[in-house]
DNA sequence: AATCTCGACAACCGCGGTTCA
DNA sequence: GTGAACCGCGGTTGTCGAGAT
């Protein structure tokens, strides 16, 4: 089935808007709302498709938007969101409250991105790059398996989440009932949605540790399961490596290996970061040696900064998104 | 002073998902 | 159930200004 274009191209003005542009769209915007983008233009008598308009609007006219430098909370937020999320900047533009998924995605690929690069990391898999190094690489690389692991499930159970939200929001409407709070919901749902991670075989604990100590992952024996509100991990050796628990207010969760996160492998990158003589150690320490143990840039085994740094990201993930 | 290079950001393009007739 | 229209998203490109040569 062929998809027709957006809109006729012919007569149509495009690149940059002029201050008559945006000013015929906003009074448009604010007398009748936008309704249908693909009538406005006709309709504001501008010369631009509704795409075109739609774009102008919610990436730069919209007024709940905050322009200007990002902050280092921002900055802190987006990098961290990053390496739970990917590229998906709408959905990290929904914990950074005034920005646009736009905005972020440009101030990542031209700032963020280049800084961990010029540091050694890996702006993908957020991790140094001589993990791909060297015999100590083996470990390693399992480490980031299971932080993409984790990545992907927390993906999913935003998506959820955010599904959850829309759903509640269309119910209230129609019902004048009100939303319980999305992870509430999940919560309540625990038992009738299948939560399994999209790349394992992993399953989504609803009733505590049982299942998590039934997982296949069979190099490590250190798993972490969400329930009621706290991290568990399974296997004395880790809790005692760690020796803190996590703590959250979220789903149960059960899925991945911890033995990344004991090493430090991805704490303290956003405190790199945002730390220039920081940045200078790191980038030493995964210079030349092939056989570097990641922890070691950091602050070998410094758990309490562990645990604030992933404090930090689950509690952003957790925090409801602004829909 | 002219030209070149690079960084920053706005805007466009194309794809996929959703909605609706 | 089907196909067209619409919308949102992520990747990419274009434009502009500042600094370097």
């Amino acid at each position: 089935m062929g998809r027709s274009p957006c809109c006729e191209k012919v007569g149509l003005k495009k690149g940059p808007w002029t201050p008559e542009e945006d000013q015929k769209l906003l009074a448009y915007i604010e007398e009748h709302g936008h309704g249908s983008w693909r009538a406005l233009p006709a309709k504001a008598g501008l010369q631009r498709c509704g795409k075109s308009c739609r774009l102008r609007w919610t990436n730069y006219l919209r007024p709940d938007i905050k322009r200007g430098k990002f902050t280092m909370q921002e900055e802190q937020t987006i990098i961290q969101l990053h390496a739970l999320l990917g590229n998906r900047w709408s959905a990290i533009a929904t914990h950074l409250p005034k920005r646009t998924d736009n905005e972020i995605k440009n101030y990542w690929n031209t700032h963020l991105k280049k800084r961990l690069a010029k540091m050694g990391i890996d702006p993908v898999t957020h991790k140094p790059k001589c993990d791909a190094l060297g015999p100590g690489a083996d470990g390693q690389s399992k480490s980031a398996a299971n932080l993409s692991h984790m990545a992907q499930w927390e993906s999913a159970r935003l998506e959820a989440e955010a599904r959850l939200v829309r759903e509640s929001k269309l119910r209230t409407t129609t019902n004048q009932l009100s939303p319980p709070p999305p992870l509430e919901v999940l919560h309540a749902l625990h038992g009738k949605i299948d939560l399994e991670s999209p790349t394992s075989t992993l399953n989504y604990a609803d009733t505590g540790n049982s299942n998590c100590t039934n997982a296949n992952l069979v190099p490590f024996n250190s798993r972490m399961c969400y329930d009621d509100g706290e991290m568990k991990f399974f296997g004395k050796q880790q809790e005692d490596l760690l020796g803190f628990q996590i703590e959250r207010n979220g789903p149960a969760f059960c899925g991945g290996d911890i033995s990344w996160f004991a090493a430090g492998q991805t704490a303290g990158f956003t405190g790199l970061l945002l730390d220039s003589s920081e940045a200078q150690n790191s980038s030493d320490c995964c210079g030349e040696s092939s056989n570097v143990q990641v922890g070691s840039c950091e602050e070998d085994g410094d758990g309490e900064e562990n645990r604030n740094y992933w404090n930090s990201i689950l509690n952003l993930v957790n925090s409801s998104p602004p829909l």
